[in-house]
RNA sequence: GGGCGAUUAGCUCAGUUGGUAGAGCGCUUCGUUUACACCGAAGAUGUCGGCAGUUCGAGUCUGUCAUCGCCCACCA
């Protein structure tokens, strides 16, 4: 017997417990034999992270997914894993080291403090499975990667040196973003710009020659005051006539006393601020362009803290060197008035630019990096979507993605960071470099290059973490060995992620699986299918969760409260395509308590000794009422399965919610109860066995998205042993279609539906039982109402059903199709009330009528619309014309009677 | 500046090829009858952002405007 209440708290650990024992997320595990392969790498959480409601969102999809096609007999692997995210996990463990006091990484030396993170990833990385475990994701934990361990780690390696081979990596030195607090390079994407309030200040730069035209000095304007120290020219546009004859002059650089020449270049917007554009080409990336264009020298301006540097060519007085940019702006701006070549500032709102981990101004720097030719790489990564290989869905994010590949920049892999795949290059004394996959490769290519032994020094950098993600979906199978899996489970089928990773990871993944998956002829080939971009989820009122405003809400305390199927239906009834998802709290007591309907509805299935018969065959059903939730069921299956299979979890859990709770709790059960009551035992035996087969069908179908309750469920109500957990059972499939019985058992429906609601409008007591009188009905109707007698009388509080010639002074009358359904009421109703009833029901009609007949005395309407449709029209305008007949009529009779 | 999306009931949102505007929550009234009050029954509420167009017919297609989001690129 099933509990009274359904006790989540107890029974999700319990079942987590079991499918963790039965080993039953293996790969491959249910699968039928020789099952085509469905595989989904996940998105390797960060080893640090934990749960967020991102995290609850796209796992419960995947898993709906996973479960799905596991019930579908297919040979499925999850792929779990985690990120080693470098400069995120670096900055963690620093934080902790701090936080007790212990020395800190420059202390620490490198090889110690990278085994600190080890030590830390040991104890506390990866509690995000737990969680995950908790959410129900049926990963095969067996096959967890982390993307440090020593597998992918090969596959990093094998990658770098044969994109170097390719010449698709390259070392070079130019302009970066520079991580001040790091003091690492980020690539563009780990840039974002952020509009703040700032100023815009003019300087004046005086003519080295004297005047030009009258003309003493030149005025720029600048939102960076300190960067002047590093001018090495001034630029104006070749067409603006007012500084035509200053191009080629010299003028001086206050403070840094330098001489820097005026040049023409297209860049200055003449129309904007003095037209006049000062040229800092090692601390601006506008400014770096115009420099290289014109051969004017770089000159650096600060240390990796952003700290100001006094070199001969920058020639910065002595004072300002190890002064911080802004306290170098605060004095820059004093000496240049006290000289005399401030000429005015102006409030401004301007963009700079963040860096998304540290959140501290960039500053770009001119330093040595490696970098990966991603233009080229690129190329196949576009055509793949452009036909049709790879599809986003919603189809909507493939211009984002060609919008950005399209437009591709070389990517910055090399970071100046401790934590992460050690860049596999050597450099000699003359630091000519050698990029091998060990110490004793690079020695040898040395050797072979010096004609002796030499010293080798490794690069010190590690590389973007996101270099190594990009490999995930085929590192994670063995790559670059030719493994079994990897041969079974890649290309992969989906893979699920969030908008804001379409750059960041899908683009990379596409590129690395192009260039280094081949099929038989050579041919790159996909990391997957389908690119599913998942909603955001929003908190109620539509704003980003966030840590800073304190809006999140933790996924794991709504499990707690709700349970973990709560908020995984809730989740996936909200999924819908192209909208974020905008998630309030009440919402999940509200799938919560779906879950507690279906749980009471299997304990009055249980009370009414519902229970599987062996030789069940729902073709051989007989009563209509079995042989319509059946039809029902069969079509409810069809929309729930297409809408998984188009990744719309929205309209298949709404499919599969509106079933079970309008269709199946609130008519079938209520129906079966004068059934379960009455003497026809071989109904009952059949309403038995009908029950238990619907039931089963709906854990199945309910199972993606309550795996916890339905398995319980499936195990509670089991007469003999099930052959299967309910993860391995066989997905349902549309069986039994009968129109004929679904005909006649939505008018009993209706029949019922309009009693009910002309008793509460008539506020008939609930419990007082009245006679039906039926007048004019057709011999299927009397056919019908003898058949569900005892249905509609206990559903509608019927004490007789009478058959007379006209309706009996005094009763309400119900229009039901042909037949007019009478409720005495005589001495009970209030005849105004039924008046006004009725004269409601028939201004309704009329505005039917009035539309239809307008509609079909169109001329045009006939002659274009398809037949289908017209056909639809007359019949409508035919049933309200009748329908209308016969409210004219009660209406008379009800007014001569009052 | 370029691009994408949104605007439908009090709130949050569905509405797939144009053909009778829907759900959940909330609200009102009533109710304990073989499961379920985390429940049941009944009910009210819409100029589908504005305007114009295509069409026999527009929430749906086109144009335009308005408002609100987001992404990319930005004028120093």
């Amino acid at each position: 017997m099933l509990d009274k209440n359904y006790d989540a708290e107890g029974v999700e650990p319990r079942i987590a417990k079991q499918w963790d024992e039965a080993n039953a997320f293996a790969a491959g595990a249910g699968a039928k034999e020789g099952a085509e392969p469905y595989t989904i790498v996940i998105p390797p959480p960060n080893v640090t992270g934990s749960l967020h409601m991102g995290h609850a969102l796209n796992n419960t999809l995947q898993d709906i997914l996973i479960r799905f096609e596991r019930m579908r007999g297919k040979n499925v692997l999850w792929q779990p894993g985690m990120d080693h995210a470098g400069i995120a996990t670096q900055m963690v463990v620093e934080r902790k080291l701090a936080e007790q006091q212990l020395p800190d990484r420059h202390a620490l030396g490198r090889e110690k403090f990278v085994e600190k993170i080890w030590e830390w990833k040991g104890e506390s990385g990866g509690t995000i499975f737990n969680q995950l475990k908790r959410l129900g994701a049926s990963c095969d934990w067996s096959r967890e990667r982390f993307t440090m361990d020593e597998g992918l780690s090969e596959a990093v390696l094998e990658v770098f040196v044969r994109l170097h081979e390719d010449g698709l990596i390259y070392r070079d030195k130019r302009l970066v973003n520079w991580d001040p607090v790091f003091q690492t390079a980020i690539s563009d994407i780990e840039v974002e710009q952020k509009e703040v309030d700032g100023h815009m200040w003019s300087f004046a730069y005086p003519l080295v020659d004297g005047p030009v035209d009258g003309i003493e000095e030149i005025v720029i304007s600048t939102t960076r005051p300190e960067t002047m120290l590093g001018d090495g020219a001034v630029a104006v546009h070749p067409d603006d006539e007012r500084y035509k004859n200053l191009i080629g002059k010299m003028v001086r650089l206050p403070i840094a006393e330098r001489h820097i020449p005026i040049i023409a270049d297209e860049y200055p917007d003449p129309e904007f601020g003095t037209g006049a554009v000062k040229i800092t080409g090692a601390h601006d990336f506008n400014d770096y362009d115009v420099a290289r264009r014109n051969d004017i020298p770089l000159i650096p301006l600060m240390d990796g803290e952003a700290n100001m540097i006094v070199t001969p060519e920058n020639n910065v007085p002595e004072r300002y060197r190890g002064l911080d940019r802004y306290d170098a702006r605060k004095l820059v701006l004093k000496e240049i008035e006290e000289l005399g070549f401030y000429r005015g500032v102006e409030d401004k709102v301007i963009a700079q630019p963040f860096g998304d981990r540290s959140n501290v101004v960039i500053e770009p720097m001119l330093t040595d990096q490696w970098y990966v030719d991603a233009k080229t790489l690129a190329k196949p990564a576009i055509a793949s979507v452009r036909e049709g290989r790879t599809e986003f869905v919603p189809k909507t994010w493939e211009n984002t993605y060609f919008n950005w590949m399209e437009n591709i920049q070389p990517w910055c892999i090399s970071r100046q960071l401790w934590w992460g795949h050690q860049i596999p290059a050597w450099y000699g004394p003359d630091s000519k470099v050698f990029v091998a996959r060990c110490v004793d490769d690079a020695e040898a290519e040395a050797r072979a290059h010096y004609g002796e032994d030499v010293d080798l020094t490794r690069d010190e950098d590690v590389l973007d973490t996101w270099f190594s993600s990009a490999l995930w979906p085929f590192s994670t199978l063995g790559w670059p060995e030719e493994t079994d899996a990897l041969k079974t489970y890649f290309p992969t089928s989906v893979l699920s992620t969030a908008f804001d990773i379409i750059f960041f990871w899908v683009a990379r993944m596409m590129m690395m699986s192009l260039h280094f998956m081949k099929d038989e002829d050579g041919k790159g080939v996909e990391p997957f299918h389908t690119v599913y971009i998942h909603p955001l989820v929003r908190d109620k009122n539509g704003a980003k969760m966030s840590k800073s405003k304190g809006n999140g809400i933790d996924p794991l305390d709504l499990i707690d409260e709700y349970s973990a199927d709560a908020l995984r239906f809730t989740l996936a009834i909200q999924a819908v395509q192209g909208r974020d998802v905008k998630l309030d709290p009440s919402r999940v007591a509200g799938y919560r308590n779906f879950g507690t309907k279906l749980w009471n509805a299997t304990r009055f299935a249980e009370m009414n000794s519902v229970a599987h018969s062996a030789d069940f065959d729902p073709a051989k059903v007989k009563l209509q009422l079995n042989r319509w939730i059946l039809t029902e069921l069969s079509n409810s299956v069809a929309e729930v399965t297409s809408n998984i299979e188009r990744h719309r979890f929205n309209d298949a859990s709404g499919a599969a919610y509106r079933f079970v709770w309008n269709t199946f709790c609130d008519w079938y059960l209520e129906l079966l109860k004068p059934v379960f009551n009455g003497e026809d035992e071989a109904a009952k035996a059949e309403a038995q066995a009908v029950a238990a087969y619907v039931l089963d069908q709906i854990y199945k179908l309910l199972h993606p998205f309550m795996p916890f309750m339905t398995e319980e469920l499936w195990a509670e109500t089991a007469t003999a042993p099930r052959d299967t957990l309910l993860c391995h059972a066989a997905w349902p499939e549309s069986g039994l279609i009968d129109e004929a019985a679904a005909d006649e058992i939505n008018w009993l429906v209706q029949m019922v539906s309009e009693i009910r609601s002309v008793r509460a409008e008539m506020n008939i007591k609930p419990g007082l039982q009245l006679p039906l009188v039926i007048v004019g009905a057709s011999q299927q109707t009397v056919e019908r109402l003898g058949t569900h007698d005892a249905a509609i009388k206990r559903l509608a509080r019927i004490e007789t059903i009478e058959f007379a010639d006209s309706a009996p002074d005094g009763a309400a009358q119900i229009v039901v199709g042909e037949t007019t359904v009478c409720l005495p009421l005589k001495g009970v109703v209030d005849f105004g009330a039924e008046i006004a009833r009725l004269e409601k029901e028939l201004a309704g009609l009329d505005k039917d009528i009035k539309q239809l007949s307008g509609k079909l005395a169109n001329e045009k309407f006939v002659a274009n619309a398809p037949q289908k449709i017209i056909d639809e029209n007359r019949e409508r305008l035919t049933e309200s014309e009748a329908k209308r007949g016969k409210v004219v009529e009660a209406l008379e009779r009800v007014k001569s009677f009052g």
